[in-house]
DNA sequence: AGGGTAATTTAAAGCGCTTTGGAAGCCTGT
DNA sequence: ACAGGCTTCCAAAGCGCTTTAAATTACCCT
């Protein structure tokens, strides 16, 4: 069933039946009710396309996320992300549309995809330090929001972001609080904007309480369990070993207190952690007590701020650029404790080696 | 630029240049040459809702994964899923759109989703046993692709899915070979159909193997490391415990390890644990030699396999329903070993408190 | 040169909707 | 009775593309 249709059924033109379904007011109450029970009636949904046409608005939401050859994995925290965003989709009557786009021809892909136009606005996932897709995006005048900032980015665009920096210097300065010297940092890939920041967070913290930095305790990767294990279990054969551990994810967290456990030692007791938590549906940090002590900040609340933030712009265009940055909690787990008076045990034998 | 000012500029029909451009054969090869060097020149991408509406056909197709308000988790397989199915799509130039759709008025939704008219097919993820989607998209006539099965549903469409049945079944028979007599089952929530046919495998395996059933061996929740933790955790305390175990994810058996370890239990050795591994790309079962003796499967090849059976349905919608059912390979890793002739020292004494 | 066929090109209709520019109907007040 | 002003409705144009049906041009053969 379709506008003419449903028109000639009521005996009405097109055009109020169209307008009485879009609420406009130039139509009397009783028409409008009689439209309303009809359309309910015949199941009647407009034509996405042909509206979209019409009003030269797609009603759609790009999201546009970067695969790379060497990175091709989607960031695990996609899933959460959405599922906030699509949460102000729905209300607002938007679709969510979804491009992988391999890096390399990103002139040519973020064009064209502005030029389909099936969407009226983008959504930035994943920004590295230095984004070309920035200038790009502010170029081709389509709205947009990050998801995220680029460092070196010095023009004026759209973004949520979580306080990565003030984050992890929290983080560290509690850590050094705590008396800890020897702190190590297991991050995310450095040329990702929030992973550089969390390291100028930890770097900025350390200085602050007069430590210096060992390059020993640096370590920088895809943000897997693996890489937590392989990281401290390294660090923590070190003839001066970490008391204390910094990490960018759940995951890599975990991968941590295995090989804390299998080194002998005690988290919480022997060797402290802290991780960044996202707040993933699927990985929770503990159900009561959290488990780590961590700084959490809900990506899927990011999700819902940006999907907010760029229908406001798509709205009101010149509402001009958008930032908003979300503050993570510093929340006390059972993975932190006082830096230990004596050597652990475990850690005797190891220095002797 | 449009195809108005194109054709113009051309000197041509718009008629002619649409033909040109979409490679039709009755258009002169000198035409389509200067068509096609005027539309590089001038950046010209046809929109895509005139094409659509113009067309009948979208070019994209939904991807719809039902949030429940009990179970609001997006699959974190989802992400390497879509990461396949996006490789099909590029390829044959559609868009893939998302749909988080909350159960309960699926009926009134899907039925939008159709005459919306914004994607030429569907997905149709997490299928539940007795899945009502089913049913619906038969009667609404819309192109589907279900990942995974519903066992309760008799009727005949398209799905793409893992041999779960069968995979749980090797895995459950490779430990009773070893030995094992208290296999446990830590599995996905049993209504959706994936985690129902895997404990169908298990059940299956241990009566060919005349073991019987223990229901304390028995759990399911939502497959995270906490389950797996809490899990072994309580049945390794049972008076009789169990050996080995089977788990449902990659996420589950991370938390098993790390209750076998704290139980001061070797894994491997003293207990045996086999898991389901989706292959998502950040979260590998090692990096040359598995950690984990695994069922495995990749999510992302069934991605792609599911968007490409889609897409041929779409093309030749007579084509008929599609199946496909991909095999799991059991690979070999270094958690699982004979069982234990003497019961494991730590066993003891907790069978005495 | 002329007739017929094949190769190219075009004008115009149509996809299903919104929206502009009127028009018709109905009051009101004089 | 009629100008003026509301309210309510409608016909038709237009969004940017594809596609049908028809027109034009090119080509070959006698």
């Amino acid at each position: 069933m379709n506008l003419k249709e449903l028109a000639k059924h009521l005996n009405l033109s097109q055009t109020t039946v169209s307008r009485a379904l879009n609420g406009y007011p130039e139509v009397n109450k009783a028409t409008r009710l009689r439209v309303e029970v009809a359309a309910r009636e015949f199941n009647y949904t407009p034509n996405a396309r042909a509206k979209g046409l019409a009003t030269g608005r797609s009603m759609s939401i790009g999201h546009v996320i970067p695969t790379s050859s060497k990175r091709e994995m989607v960031n695990p925290v996609f899933g959460d992300f959405i599922t906030g965003a699509s949460e102000a989709y729905v209300q607002a009557g938007y679709d969510l549309v979804l491009t992988l786009v391999e890096d390399g021809d990103e002139e040519r892909l973020y064009r064209n995809i502005r030029d389909k136009g099936n969407v009226d606005g983008i959504i930035v996932h994943s920004p590295q330090m230095d984004d070309s897709r920035i200038a790009l995006l502010l170029d081709l005048g389509l709205p947009f929001v990050v998801h995220g900032r680029a460092s070196d980015i010095t023009a004026n665009y759209s973004w949520v972001d979580m306080n990565n920096r003030g984050a992890f210097r929290r983080a560290t300065g509690f850590l050094a609080e705590l008396g800890h010297r020897r702190i190590a940092l297991v991050n995310g890939l450095e040329h990702m904007d929030f992973a550089y920041r969390r390291r100028d967070g930890y770097l900025a913290a350390l200085e602050a309480h007069g430590l210096k930095v060992d390059p020993a305790l640096l370590r920088a990767g895809e943000m897997t369990e693996m890489l937590g294990h392989a990281s401290a279990q390294e660090m923590l054969a070190l003839p001066d070993p970490p008391t204390a551990f910094l990490s960018s994810s759940m995951m890599t967290a975990i991968g941590l207190r295995r090989a804390i456990q299998e080194a002998g030692l005690q988290m919480g007791r022997d060797v402290s952690v802290i991780t960044h938590d996202d707040e993933l549906a699927y990985l929770k940090n503990g159900q009561t007590v959290p488990i780590f002590t961590a700084t959490r900040s809900s990506v899927r609340a990011a999700g819902r701020r940006a999907a907010d933030m760029l229908l406001r712009l798509i709205a009101d265009p010149g509402c001009g650029p958008l930032h908003s940055l979300l503050e993570a909690e510093l929340i006390l787990g059972e993975s932190t404790g006082p830096v230990p008076v004596a050597r652990p045990e475990k850690t005797y034998r190891q220095g002797q080696t």
